[in-house]
DNA sequence: TGCTAAGCGAGACGGTACGTCCCGTCTTAAT
DNA sequence: ATTAAGACGGGACGTACCGTCTCGCTTAGCA
């Protein structure tokens, strides 16, 4: 049972603020304690004693902002693929440039960081996404003997790079290629599902 | 016409073999000047003369590394996309896992700097990916109408994000797995590329 | 009221133990703040934050060396001057020749250095000796109308003057020489002087 | 016999001018090889060419400034001694305090640069002292068994000391003081020298 | 109500690495 | 062979900021 003076919330609540303030105006390589705790109205013990390093603290302010993702299921096994992309595309669009591989980069090294990187940012879409294959594959749109881990890392590789080291984040045209051109190579019926989706999404902005 | 006295090639050839080795070995967050001069038995001005920032010297030191990667060119579309793909997939293994991204990040705010990476670490395998793309079009494998920019993106990102942020880099099999998925969607006859594959590499490991 | 952690004495010890160190094996020219912080095991923000030149980290360290020197006050005013200024002849002789006009000179532009100088290492022995002189002109072995500060400047300095150009140290044998010279020439009554400090001391080796 | 281009004479006195010039403005310690240099219209190697090192460089500069001192003899020992202080005092005064010591000091662990020091800078006015304190013996105005080598020490001595330390040079009074003082104890017939020496110099202004 | 233990603001600490200055040397092309 | 020119290899500089520690005070729960 805890003993003593008890933690203010207010300064967890302040220091995460703060750090999610200096990643969008500075990015990671300017987030040093002594600026969080400043902007925080703090000082720097007392972030340490709630954050032990800086990847922490990134770590917690960033899932603190993305928060779940809804995961759309019309049954239509291209739109939802394509809608639910876009979803965390959004997502990752909220965060500067060069934040997230600057954050991963400086946790690869230590398993438990990686691993909370990961598990934190990464996993949730790719989750949900991957719960869209399942339901597709049930439907008999899908191929069975596919390899969903790798149709899952060939979707959100090409979502992460665009943003980490593309020109400009993907476009919604680009993902909706993207999906087409993959489902296209692992569907059981392509042109059934294409015309699927054109009858529930025209005029909709998601077909070729 | 320069006079002075000439820089000495074996410093530059010792401090980029010790970058290679504080990368290998320690990670771009412990990439110092001092540290490189210190193992380069030299100084840190000789350094600062040769290349400015730490992003420079990175650079320099990866791409002395990556050396250009030649193009298959066997006729077969399928075989020479897998086969050109490892070409740089074994490249970025050789490079230790976070570095990569480490050091975007710390480029990707310098223009200069992020066309410096991007050319240098990037462009070179994705040049020759385009280079077979084209060819398959003119040889009429490839349905003219793709976007060769995009497929390029799909096929390069899946590789860079199982380098940057798999649990461990992407498998041969997974890369033959990849190019025919992709490739059963975008290409004039699928069946027909598949069975040249076969006929040329069977029992080679490059299928299904 | 002073806040914050308190600083570690024993690294205000060990830099100045390095310091001499230093000065004794090679020499004010070679003492750098850098040096002194490896041999202190410290490093150099730690010495710039207690010292904040080479020089008051030089008059600090040898300071520290030149301990308060006894007066002697037998009643024997020959005998007194010229243990008096063996005692400082000996302090003198701890320094590595050559260090104090180094200091010095790198003092001589700054008047609060030219001051800590003089007053840290020339000072003491002088008033000292001074004060045995307003003794010997109270006790009528001395002419009230001599120049004292000149007499102090002529013992003084010989003794400075071995120090520093001399090709060795100053003498026990030369020190009682000036004295016994010095004084005949200023003094009330020499003969008696001579006369009652051969009775002091003989067979004492402090006479002619 | 030398062939090649000759050394061009002019950049000798160029640069033992500019010499000067560093060392009357800016002290010893601002004397770089680079500025003088640069202040003697020439590049470092020619400057290197000439003297080895910065010591030699400012021995020679000060030798070529320092010329001969006239030593008077007029047959009176006190007026003698005390001119012939004088004409060296004047000389120390040409050199800006500290410059001195701190060349002595640069000098003092190299045997070949301190005998030049000595040779160069010190030792022609004590000769010349020394030969007025051997005419007085000779002339039996001085006591036989005086340790000569001490007289001139203590004497010049004092000049250096206050050149070097005092917070001002030392006055032509002063010296007189000094001279007078220390003739009384070691000479044979004090009062006939003084006698003699008010004698001639009456209403000069060396004298009590 | 008084004691104890932990959190708090404040700020100096020990230390790493920085980027720069200027040293004395070396090389080149021309004289 | 010496000259002017200028870049080089290198030692040391003084600084910025890191993450830690110590302080004196404040704030609860336990006795």
């Amino acid at each position: 049972m805890p003993t003593g003076r008890p933690r203010d919330p207010q300064i967890d609540a302040a220091v995460l603020e703060a750090v999610l303030g200096v990643l969008d105006e500075a990015g990671y390589a300017r987030l040093t304690i002594e600026e969080v705790a400043r902007q925080a109205g703090t000082t720097k013990p007392a972030v340490y004693r709630r954050w032990p390093t800086r990847q922490h603290l990134a770590l917690a302010a960033l899932a603190s902002r993305l928060g779940d993702s809804p995961v759309p299921d019309t049954g239509c096994t291209l739109c939802d693929l394509g809608e639910g992309i876009l979803v965390f595309v959004a997502a990752f669009r909220r965060i500067r440039p060069g934040v997230l591989a600057a954050l991963f980069a400086d946790c690869a090294a230590v398993p438990e960081l990686r691993d909370a990187f990961l598990t934190t940012l990464f996993e949730p879409p790719r989750t949900a996404v991957g719960r869209m294959l399942d339901r597709a594959v049930d439907r008999g749109d899908l191929r069975a003997d596919v390899d969903r881990a790798l149709v899952l890392d060939m979707l959100s590789s090409l979502v992460h790079h665009r943003a980490l080291f593309g020109p400009a984040p993907i476009t919604d045209d680009d993902v909706a290629h993207a999906v087409e051109a993959l489902m296209a190579g692992i569907a059981v019926d392509y042109p059934r599902l294409l015309a699927h989706s054109r009858a529930l999404s025209d005029p909709h902005h998601l077909h070729t």
